[in-house]
RNA sequence: GGGCCCAUAGCUUAGCCUGGUUGGAGCGCCCGGCUGAUAACCGGGAGGUCAAGAGUCCAAAUCUCUUUGGGCCCA
C-alpha cells in the first residue's frame, strides 16, 4: 500500500531511523543471504589503518566500494564484502610510546616487550572498533561483524606460509645493503615507508687535496657533511669534460677540479674575480687520481683502510652535472656508493649506529654524537683545516619516515630481502592482464613502479607486527622457515593457544637437524605492508581453510587511492606472483585523493582535516556519498566543497518533493499498481507519458553502463539530470492538473502509472548510491519486501526509447522557455494568457511532431491558440513591404525616382511582388509606363502590432501579444484566485475548506470578474462572492494589481467537517455532500430525518442519488462506527470506506470460543460468522435471519440455532458444567474446576451445503441457488445489481423470476439465445445475442452504439428487467473506460425509468480494480 | 631531475578520446516569476584571453610541442 511520505526531508533522523530499521530485522543479513545463491563476486578491502578515526578519504573510499557492491547485490551476485583492517606497525608503536612516555627501544626493552606489545595490540583493537561504528554510520554495508584483522592468528599464518613459499622459491635472503633507516624508530625502511617533504640543509662544497700535489683540490659537493668521514672514493662521469682552474681574488687563489660547465657558476658562488683554465681533461682521465682524506687525523680507519681504489677517482655513470661534476663516495652510507664500493672493491665503512649516532669505529672525536649534532661540528673542523671552499644552506626535498617524520639516514644493514627482481618480468606480465581503470594506472603507473622495483627489505627491528619465521641455528647457521603454526608444534616452548607475536613467538626455539644446536626465531618483524599484501589470501583463513580459496581467488575486483601504486597494487602482486604465480587481483578501480577546499592535501599538521562526521551531521550520509560520487571521475582528486554536499542535499530534497506529490494522491485514492490494468492504463498514456517512459528507460541503460565501468561519476550526473529536468521540473509540472481528476479516471491512472513505474525504477538506480533515502522512498511505495537493496537491478527496454518524441518535447521546453523570456522581456506575467503563438517549424516533420504536443504546450505557455505556417509559406497576417532602389531606378528613370518610390509604396506590395517575381511590374506615371524591374525593388515583411518574432532551434516562432478585454478578463481572474489562495493559505485553511468571498474593485476589473466569476469561485472553494464598497470578512486584504487597487475580504465557511461526515454515507460525494450542508443538513441524523422526495428537493441532489442515499441510510448500522474514519458501518459490519472492522468488535479467538458454544456450530462456521461482520455480541442480537444468511455457505438449521441461542440471551451468559455443575463463562471452553469441555459434537446433517475453507468454493453456491430458488428475493425497482458468480445460473434465476411477478425483459446474453430461452422461463423477452456471428437478433460485441440504441429503445418503452450476462465479453471487446461509461449511463436510465438492470460477471476474469471501479457504479452487488 | 595525472566564469565543473553553428551546467551575485510538491521551486541576466606561448589545420578548449602552476608517485 501506498503511504505518504513526511512533508519535510530530515535526511538526518530519517537515515538514523533507517539504520535502526535494519538493524533491527538484519536486513543487511536477509539480503546476503538471498544472493547466496549467486554468481561470486570476490571482492577483497584495502585495509585502512587503525589510526581511531576515518577520514574524507577513507569516506570516499568506502562509498565508492560500497555503491559497486550494492549494485553488484541487486545483479545478484553473491558478495563477498569482508572489510579489513591494517593494525600492525610503527604508527601505533609511535603512538604508544608517546603514551607511555618512552623515547627508543632500548627504552621499549626496559618497559618490557610484553607490556608494549599488549598495549599497542590494545590500542589497535580499540581504534578498529571505533572505525567499525563510524563507517556504519556511513550506511555501509559490508560484514562489519566478522572484519578480517591482521593480528589474528590465522591471518598471521597466511603470511607465514606465502614466506615460506618465498623462500622455497629461492626469493627469500637476507643480505649487506644500504637501506633508508629511520634514527628515532632505530629500524630500516623500505621505499614505500618514505614520505618527501622540504628539509633544510647544509649545502657545501668540500676540497679533497690530491696525493700528490697538495695545492690541488677535488671539489665535491654534498648536503649531509656527517657522511664525509667515511668517504672512501670521489667519482667523476667517465664522459664529462672537466679542469684544473685557479680561482683568484685579491690576495688568495684557489686551485680545484671541477667539471667544466660548472666553472663559472663555481665562480658566482664563492664571489671570485675571475680564473684561469689550467687544464682540460676527459673524465676518463681523472680516474686513478689519488687524494688524501681529510679525516685521517681523527679518524683510525681513514689512515689503516687499504685497496686500490680507496682515496682515489673512479668512475661512475650516475653522477650528474650539476654543482661540481665531482661526487663524494662513502660505500657504507649511499645505495649507490654501496653498489659503487662493490663494483671496485672499497669495503663499506658505516660507523653510524640504528640511532643515527656515531659509534667508537669514528675515532675517539666524534665517538656517540648524533650525527644531526655532528655536522657543525665537522663544517667547524674542516674550516679550521681549510677544507671548505664555500658552505650555504639549501631546502630541498628530502625522505623522512613516514610515521614520525624524522628525516631518514641512509646506512649499511643486515635485512631480510624478497627478491622482487626475480620475478619483475612476470610481474609486469600480470599488470598487462589485469583491468585497470583508469587505463593508465596499470599501463603506465603500476608498470612504470614496477620496472623499476628493486628487492623489498620486509625484516624491521621493531616489536609490534608479524615476526618473521625464520629460526636459525646459533651453532651452524643452518636457518628453517615455518610456515604454519603446526610447524611450530615441533618447537619447544610451544602452545596451541599462544599469543603469536613477540616476544611469546621468541621463546619458541627449536633442536637444529644438522648439528642439534638451538635455532633461535631473528629478532625482527615484518614490514607491516606485508601484511596486507597476503591480504587475498589470508582473509580467506587460507592456508588452513582452502574451499573457499578455491571457489573465490583471485579478487574480482580491488579498489584504492593512486598512491597505492607503491603500496597495495604493488605488495598484492609481488606478494601474488611469489604466491601463486600470478596477480591476486582483475580488475583494479584507482582512485583520488582527497583534497582540501583550497586543493591541498588534508593533514593535521595542516589543520585542514574536514571531519566526515560533521559533514554527515549537517547534509545526512547519502547527500555526502553523493556528492563524492558526482564530483569527479574517481580517479581524479577531489577539492572537498560543502556547497557541493549542499547541493546533492538539494537534489535528494527535490526527489523527496516529488515522490511526497506523487505517494501524496496515489494514497489518496488508494492507487495499487497492482489491481490496475497496466496494459489499458498504457493504452490512456499521453505523450508525455511515453516521453518519461522513454527517458527512463535510456537512463537505466545509462547508469547501468555507467557503474559497470565505475563512471560514478556520469551515473550520478545523469541521475541527478533526470530527477532535476525530467522528472520535477517538466513531467511533474505537466501532470499536475491530472492529479486533481476524478478517482479511477483512466487519464489519471495513466499518470499514476507512468509516475510510479518512473519513481521506483528511479529510485533501484539510486539505491547503491543513496542507500538511505531509497529504502525509505521503497518502504513508502511498496514495502513488500524488507528493502529496496533486496530487490533485482532493472532492466531497461530501449524499444520504448522514442527519439522523435524526445526531440520533439525538447523544442516544445524550447518554445516554453522562450515564450517565457519574452513574457518577462515584455513585462507580461505567465497567469496573462497569451493571445496565439504562431509556429514556423523549418520541416515538415518538425511540424508534424509538434501537432500532438500542442496540449502540452498551450497550457505550459498559457497561450490561447498556436497556429502553424508551413515550410516556405508566410503567414498571412505578414505585411509586406516594398522598398524601392533609388540607385537602381534612378540610373534608368532620373527625374521620376522620387516620385515612382511614393507610388511603388502606395500600392499593394503584394501585387508589385508578383509581378516582380513573374518578370516586370507597370507602373503609370506623367502618361507613361515605366517598367519596375527585379534590381529596383526589394521587399521587406513585417509583423501586425504587438506580434513579436523570436528564432527557435526548429524555425521561428510569432507572439502575439496583444492584450485584448478577454485576456485582460482571464489575466485578472487569475491574479484574484492567486490573491484568494495566498489568503487561504494565510488563515491555514484545510485544502478541502469553503469559504464566502466579498470584494470591491474598480469598476472596469469588476466587469472581468463577474465573467469568470463561476471558475474564480470553483478554483478557490468559494461558495460566494459579492461586491461590495466595503468588503468583510473574517480576513480582509488591500491588493494592488498593476496599479488597480482591490480590496478582498475572505471568511470561512466552517463546513469541511459536516462535508467529511456526510461523504461517509456511501452514494454521497462530495458535491452531493456540499449541497446538502448548504440546504442546512450538516451531519448524519439530520439525513437520516428526511425521506426520499424531501431529498431529491435539496437542489444538486437527482433522484436517483437520493433513492440510493435514502437505501444506504435505512441499512445502516444502529450507530456502529468504524474504528479507522469514524463513518458508520454497512450491515455486515464492515466499513464501508475502509473495509476494517468496527470497533465493537471483540477479539477474534475470545468470541470464536463463545460461538463455539452455539449449538451445531464448529470452528469454520465461527470463523466465517466472525469474519463476516458478525464480530460481536451487539452484533449479532441485532442480527435479523435474514442477516445472518448473508454468511455463505450456513445451512438453514444452524441459522436458526444460532438465532434462537443469540436471541435467548444465552449467548453472555455462564453455563453449568456438564459434569460437575459448577458454572462455566462464556469465554472459556473448558471448566475451570473438573476440565470437563462443554462443546458437544455438533451433528452434521446438512454440511452438504457448508463451503470448504478454501475460497475457491463457487460451485456450492451455485448448487445452494438451485436447491432453494425460493430464496431469490424480489429485485428493487431502479436499481442497479451486479452479481458475481461464475456461471451466470443465480443472474438468470434472478431475471427469470422478475418476469415472473410481470415486468417485460430483455435479456442480452453471450449464450444462443434458444437454448436460454428453453432453460429458462422467460416467455416472450426481447433477446440480443452477443456475437461476431453476425445472424439476425445477433450484435457484436464492438457494437456498443447500437446495444445502446436498443436498451434505449426497451426503457423509454415503459422499461421492464435487463440482465446483462456477457460484461467481459464487452470488456474484451472495447476499452475498459468506455464500457464503464456504457454502463453509467445505462444505470442511470435504468433508475429514471423505474426499471431494473442484472448484470451478470464472472469476478475472475476482470482485474481487482477494475471490478471495484464497477461494483462503485452499482446499487447493490449480489 | 623523472613518470603519471590535472588546469575551462568568483567557486565546483561538462565538453577533449573522434577538431566544425554562439564553450554547457551547478553554486554565488543581480533581476523577475510561481504559490493545491512550498522552511520549497522556477525563469532571466551579468560573468570566460578555455593557465601561457608556439605549431599542425580551411578551422583548435579539443591534436602536437614548450613553459607555468597543482596533485600523486619516484630519484
Amino acid at each position: 500500500m501506498i503511504k505518504p511520505v513526511s512533508g519535510n526531508y530530515n535526511p538526518v533522523e530519517l537515515e538514523k531511523q533507517i539504520r535502526e530499521d535494519w538493524k533491527k530485522i538484519d536486513v543487511y543479513k536477509r539480503t546476503k543471504e538471498l544472493r547466496a545463491s549467486g554468481p561470486d563476486f570476490y571482492f577483497v578491502d584495502g585495509p585502512p589503518y587503525t589510526t581511531g578515526s576515518i577520514h574524507l578519504g577513507t569516506t570516499w573510499n568506502k562509498t565508492i566500494k560500497d555503491t559497486i557492491l550494492r549494485f553488484k547485490r541487486m545483479q545478484r551476485f553473491n558478495v563477498f564484502d569482508k572489510p579489513g583492517y591494517d593494525m600492525h606497525g610503527l604508527p601505533i608503536e609511535v603512538k604508544v610510546e608517546q603514551s607511555i612516555g618512552v623515547k627508543n627501544k632500548k627504552e621499549i626493552e626496559e618497559y618490557g616487550i610484553d607490556r608494549f606489545v599488549s598495549t599497542c595490540k590494545n590500542f589497535a583493537v580499540e581504534y578498529q572498533r571505533k572505525m567499525n561504528e563510524q563507517f556504519k554510520d556511513l550506511g555501509v554495508w559490508m560484514d562489519w561483524d566478522n572484519p578480517y584483522l591482521t593480528i589474528n592468528s590465522s591471518y598471521i599464518e597466511a603470511a607465514w606460509w606465502t614466506l615460506k613459499r618465498a623462500y622455497d622459491k629461492g626469493l627469500l635472503l637476507q643480505a649487506n645493503r644500504v637501506l633508508p633507516c629511520c634514527p628515532r624508530c632505530e629500524t630500516a625502511l623500505a621505499e614505500a615507508e618514505i614520505e618527501y617533504s622540504d628539509e633544510k640543509d647544509p649545502s657545501i662544497y668540500v676540497k679533497f687535496p690530491l696525493k700528490d700535489d697538495s695545492k690541488t683540490f677535488l671539489l665535491i659537493w654534498t648536503t649531509t657533511p656527517w657522511t664525509l668521514p667515511a668517504n672512501l672514493a670521489v667519482a667523476a662521469h667517465p664522459d664529462f669534460k672537466y679542469v684544473r682552474v685557479r680561482f683568484r681574488r685579491i690576495g688568495e687563489t684557489e686551485t680545484v677540479i671541477v667539471m667544466k660547465d660548472l666553472v663559472e657558476s663555481i665562480r658566482d658562488l664563492g664571489g671570485w674575480e675571475g680564473y684561469d683554465i689550467l687544464e682540460e681533461m676527459e673524465g676518463d682521465d681523472l680516474v686513478g687520481l689519488e687524494y688524501r682524506s681529510i679525516f685521517e687525523d681523527v679518524v683510525p680507519y681513514q689512515k689503516e683502510v687499504s685497496g686500490k681504489w680507496v682515496h682515489h677517482v673512479i668512475a661512475s655513470k650516475t653522477v650528474e652535472a650539476s654543482n661540481t661534476g665531482l661526487v663524494h663516495i662513502a660505500p657504507g652510507f649511499g645505495p649507490e656508493d654501496f653498489e659503487l664500493g662493490k663494483e671496485y672493491g672499497i669495503a663499506p665503512f658505516c660507523p653510524v649506529d640504528e640511532s643515527g649516532k656515531y659509534t667508537d669505529q669514528i675515532g675517539t672525536k666524534y665517538n656517540g654524537l648524533h650525527i644531526k649534532k655532528a655536522n657543525p661540528m665537522i663544517l667547524q673542523d674542516l674550516t679550521d683545516k681549510g677544507f671548505l671552499f664555500y658552505q650555504t644552506t639549501i631546502a630541498h626535498r628530502y625522505g623522512h619516515c613516514w610515521r614520525c617524520k624524522s628525516p631518514i639516514i641512509f646506512r649499511t644493514t643486515n635485512q631480510w630481502f624478497l627478491k622482487v627482481t626475480a620475478v619483475k618480468n612476470q610481474m609486469l606480465e600480470e599488470i598487462e592482464r589485469v583491468r585497470w581503470t583508469p587505463d593508465w594506472a596499470g599501463s603506465s603507473r603500476e608498470y612504470d613502479w614496477v620496472m623499476n622495483a628493486r628487492d623489498w627489505c620486509i625484516s624491521r627491528q621493531r616489536y609490534w607486527g608479524i615476526p618473521i619465521p625464520v629460526w636459525v641455528c646459533g651453532k651452524c647457521g643452518d636457518m628453517k622457515v615455518v610456515a604454519t603454526a603446526e610447524d611450530l608444534e615441533k618447537g619447544d616452548g610451544y602452545r596451541s593457544d599462544m599469543d603469536l607475536h613477540r616476544p611469546w613467538i621468541d621463546h619458541v626455539t627449536f633442536k637444529c637437524p644438522k648439528c642439534s644446536g638451538e635455532m633461535r626465531r631473528v629478532a625482527d618483524v615484518l614490514d607491516v605492508w606485508f601484511d596486507s599484501a597476503v591480504a587475498s589470501w589470508a582473509q580467506l583463513g587460507f592456508p588452513r581453510k582452502r574451499a573457499e580459496f578455491e571457489r573465490l581467488w583471485p579478487a574480482k575486483w580491488i579498489c584504492e587511492g593512486h598512491d597505492q601504486t607503491r603500496g597495495w597494487f604493488y605488495s598484492q602482486l609481488a606478494a601474488g606472483v611469489m604466491a601463486f604465480g600470478r596477480a591476486p587481483y582483475e580488475s583494479v578501480l584507482m582512485v583520488g585523493w582527497m583534497l582540501d577546499p583550497q586543493g591541498l592535501p588534508m593533514s593535521k599538521s595542516r589543520g585542514n582535516v574536514i571531519e566526515p562526521e560533521k559533514v554527515v551531521k549537517d547534509y545526512g550520509a547519502d547527500s555526502l556519498r553523493f556528492y563524492l560520487l558526482r564530483s569527479s571521475a574517481p580517479w581524479e582528486d577531489i577539492s572537498f566543497q560543502n556547497e557541493g554536499v549542499k547541493n546533492a542535499r538539494k537534489m535528494l530534497n527535490v526527489l523527496w518533493n516529488v515522490v511526497n506529490f506523487a505517494t501524496t494522491y496515489m494514497s489518496i485514492d488508494n492507487f495499487d499498481i497492482d489491481t490496475v490494468d497496466t496494459e489499458r492504463v498504457m493504452a490512456n498514456m499521453r505523450p508525455e507519458d511515453k516521453w518519461l517512459v522513454s527517458r527512463t528507460e535510456k537512463l537505466k541503460n545509462e547508469v547501468t553502463r555507467d557503474l559497470n565501468a565505475y563512471d560514478m561519476h556520469k551515473a550520478t550526473r545523469a541521475l541527478e539530470e533526470f530527477v532535476l529536468e525530467d522528472l520535477s521540473r517538466w513531467y511533474v509540472r505537466l501532470i499536475r492538473d491530472r492529479m486533481w481528476e476524478e478517482e479511477g479516471n483512466l487519464d489519471k491512472l495513466a499518470a499514476y502509472v507512468t509516475l510510479y513505474q518512473t519513481v521506483t525504477d528511479l529510485n533501484l538506480l539510486l539505491a547503491p548510491i543513496c542507500p538511505h533515502v531509497t529504502d525509505i522512498i521503497y518502504k513508502h511505495l511498496d514495502g513488500r519486501k524488507d528493502s529496496v537493496h533486496m530487490l533485482d537491478w532493472p532492466g531497461s527496454d530501449l524499444t520504448k526509447v522514442d527519439e522523435r518524441l524526445e526531440s520533439a518535447m525538447d523544442v516544445v521546453k524550447e518554445v516554453v522557455e522562450i515564450v517565457t523570456r519574452e513574457r518577462q522581456a515584455r513585462n507580461m506575467k505567465l497567469r496573462w494568457p497569451l493571445k496565439r503563438m504562431v509556429l514556423l517549424p523549418n520541416t515538415k516533420e518538425s511540424m508534424e511532431a509538434m501537432r500532438p504536443l500542442e496540449q502540452i504546450l498551450l497550457p505550459q505557455a498559457n497561450v490561447k491558440k498556436v497556429e502553424y505556417v508551413a515550410p516556405g509559406e508566410q503567414w498571412p497576417e505578414t505585411n509586406l513591404t516594398v522598398v524601392p532602389n533609388p540607385n537602381a531606378i534612378g540610373k534608368v528613370y532620373r527625374q521620376w525616382a522620387s516620385k515612382i518610390a511614393i507610388l511603388l509604396k502606395s500600392r499593394p506590395a503584394k501585387m508589385i511582388k508578383e509581378s516582380v517575381d513573374r518578370g516586370e511590374y507597370q507602373l503609370g506615371i506623367e502618361g507613361q509606363f515605366v517598367k519596375i524591374e527585379q534590381n529596383m525593388v526589394s521587399f521587406v515583411t513585417t509583423l501586425p502590432e504587438n506580434v513579436v518574432a523570436v528564432k527557435y532551434s526548429g524555425g521561428e516562432i510569432y507572439l502575439d501579444f496583444e492584450v485584448t478585454a478577454e485576456i485582460e478578463a482571464e489575466g485578472y481572474s487569475r491574479e484574484i484566485i492567486r490573491r484568494i489562495q495566498q489568503m487561504r493559505k494565510d488563515m491555514k485553511l484545510d485544502v478541502e475548506e469553503y469559504v464566502s468571498v466579498e470584494l470591491s474593485a474598480p469598476a472596469k476589473i469588476e466587469e472581468y470578474i463577474k465573467i469568470w466569476q463561476e471558475h474564480i469561485k470553483s478554483e478557490t472553494r468559494c461558495r460566494k462572492m459579492q461586491f461590495f464598497l466595503e468588503p468583510r470578512g473574517e480576513y480582509k486584504m488591500h491588493w494592488d494589481i498593476d496599479g488597480e487597487k482591490l480590496e478582498v475580504a475572505v471568511t470561512s465557511l466552517h463546513i469541511r467537517e459536516s462535508i467529511v461526515e456526510l461523504m461517509k454515507v456511501q452514494g454521497v460525494n462530495s458535491k452531493i455532500a456540499l449541497a446538502l450542508v448548504e440546504a442546512g443538513h450538516k451531519n448524519i441524523e439530520s439525513l437520516k430525518a428526511l425521506d426520499e422526495d424531501k431529498l431529491a428537493n435539496v437542489p444538486g441532489v437527482g433522484k436517483t442519488e437520493a433513492k440510493k442515499i435514502c437505501h444506504v441510510l435505512s441499512r445502516m448500522d444502529t450507530g456502529g462506527k468504524c474504528n479507522t474514519c469514524g463513518g458508520p458501518l454497512d450491515e455486515t459490519g464492515k466499513c464501508p470506506k475502509c473495509a476494517t472492522a468496527g470497533p465493537s468488535a471483540m477479539p477474534r479467538d475470545k468470541m470464536l470460543i463463545m460461538l463455539r458454544r452455539i449449538p451445531r456450530m464448529n470452528p469454520v462456521k465461527a470463523e466465517m460468522l466472525y469474519d463476516s461482520g458478525f464480530n460481536s455480541v451487539e452484533k449479532l442480537k441485532s442480527a435479523s435471519k435474514d442477516d445472518l444468511s448473508s454468511v455463505k455457505g450456513l445451512g438453514n438449521k444452524t441459522l436458526e440455532s444460532i438465532f434462537t441461542y443469540v436471541s435467548d440471551g444465552l449467548l453472555e451468559k455462564p453455563i453449568s458444567c456438564r459434569n460437575c455443575g459448577k458454572p462455566v463463562m462464556p469465554d472459556q471452553l473448558s471448566c475451570a474446576s473438573c476440565g470437563a469441555a462443554v462443546i458437544v459434537s455438533t451433528v452434521e446433517e446438512e454440511e452438504a451445503q457448508a463451503p470448504a475453507p478454501a475460497p475457491a468454493a463457487a460451485a456450492p453456491v451455485a448448487q445452494a441457488v438451485q436447491a432453494q430458488p425460493m430464496e431469490i428475493k424480489a429485485l428493487e425497482q431502479s436499481f442497479s445489481y451486479l452479481i458475481k458468480e461464475d456461471k451466470s445460473e443465480r443472474a438468470y434465476a434472478f431475471f427469470e423470476k422478475t418476469i415472473g411477478i410481470g415486468m417485460k425483459g430483455f435479456c442480452i446474453t453471450r449464450n444462443y439465445p434458444v437454448k436460454i430461452k428453453s432453460k429458462y422461463q422467460i416467455g416472450d423477452a426481447q433477446m440480443i445475442w452477443l456475437s461476431n456471428v453476425g445472424k439476425e437478433n445477433s450484435l457484436r460485441p464492438k457494437d456498443l452504439e447500437k446495444l445502446s440504441y436498443s436498451l434505449e429503445q426497451f426503457l423509454s418503452n415503459n422499461g421492464g428487467v435487463i440482465l446483462l450476462d456477457g460484461l467481459e465479453y464487452l470488456i474484451t471487446n472495447n476499452n475498459f473506460l468506455t464500457v464503464l461509461r456504457f454502463i453509467q449511463s445505462l444505470r442511470d436510465q435504468v433508475a429514471i425509468n423505474h426499471s431494473i438492470l442484472i448484470m451478470a460477471l464472472n469476478p475472475s476474469t476482470l482485474d481487482p480494480h477494475e471490478l471495484n471501479l464497477l461494483e462503485k457504479e452499482v446499487d447493490a452487488t449480489l
